[in-house]
DNA sequence: GCCGAGGTGTCCCGATCGGGACAAGGAGCC
DNA sequence: GGCTCCTTGTCCCGATCGGGACACCTCGGC
């Protein structure tokens, strides 16, 4: 049967769609982008991206999916480094991928991956916190504030260094949770 | 029929298998390297593989062909620009794929490839000579001597600035030319 | 010498892919 | 509304590819 999923040529097919999606929207933005294009980036027929995936929204989503994981991931990788620098590695994969955040987050993005993004932060924020289930109204507000912070950073070209934003994040972060602690 | 060399699989498959191998040059050296492993990066069959190149040294040959086209191809586009420019543009593009000549010309490479390139560009430099068929010696040396000059670059961990190589070697081959033309 | 490990180049067969066609639908223009 | 143009999503058929096998060769260890 030759599993699909982990055959060769489906997943090369896959890899090739994947970056030739991340180089147009980078170029031009999701949604100006067609089917036919992304295909012939990638040197893959139409056919077979339909062989492969829904429509284009199922092939940003996944890409976003895997974004989102290595970025989340940065913050949760090696929890033994202190947090600041956790949150600088954060902020250096925004910046990293900057044009491909900037595209989704920005006005030529869907709000759909804002909001997405909103919601695994807070997750992670929530995971995070010390275990008390204080309400969802804490990590929900803090994940806000990171992703206002980093479509922020990148709408006005990153003034300011990863460090110095991670610093300032996590401060101001730092100081809505202990406020919220006080009405224990 | 669709002619092989024109279908988009075909196509595919070779640049897939082009920039594996660069990449592999790069990292490891070209003759660490097996077929197995250009094929294993390019995601492309062994059988793939044979059904486009004869050998791993076809390949590479095709790939330093490539290169040696776009090299010479910065110092004849835009002939009215200034030569020193052209040749600021000529180290710039060595030091653009400075682990791809290093790992061809350097000692991991065969003497296979510096020859070829003295050959190539000493007939530039002939190409650009005022048309006095004043016999091959003088391209020949001047070609061995920009050979040189890259290798000595590089293997030196670039030690000055494309700029500053351009304008020294471009002074040393005028005075090789000036000298040659005294002869006649 | 002998042997095993690993690389080379070739072949076959079934699976995936490319090219092209098609109907359906949406956007812009007259 | 009509019309054109483009895109979408699906299908078919022939071509290329992946996986695996094979004999052959080289190299290093014993």
């Amino acid at each position: 049967m030759s599993q699909s999923s982990e055959n060769v040529r489906v997943r090369r097919t896959r890899k090739l769609l994947r970056e030739a999606l991340v180089e147009l929207i980078e170029e031009r933005g999701f949604d100006r982008l067609t089917v036919g294009e992304i295909t012939e980036r990638a040197m893959v027929s139409r056919a077979a991206f339909y062989r492969n995936y829904r429509d284009k929204y199922q092939l940003v989503e996944q890409i976003f999916d895997e974004a989102m994981a290595a970025l989340l991931g940065t913050m949760t990788d090696g929890a033994e480094r202190p947090p600041l620098e956790r949150w600088a590695a954060f902020f250096e994969h925004v910046a990293r991928y900057e044009r491909l955040y900037g595209a989704l987050l920005g006005k030529k993005g869907s709000p759909w991956f804002a909001t997405r993004m909103r919601a695994s932060l807070a997750t992670m924020v929530s995971e995070h916190l010390p275990p008390k289930p204080s309400g969802e109204l804490v990590p929900t507000l803090v994940g806000a504030m990171f992703v206002q912070a980093i479509t922020w950073w990148l709408d006005n070209g990153r003034p300011s260094t990863p460090e110095q934003l991670a610093n300032q994040t996590a401060q101001l972060a730092s100081a809505v949770i202990a406020e919220a602690k006080s009405w224990a």
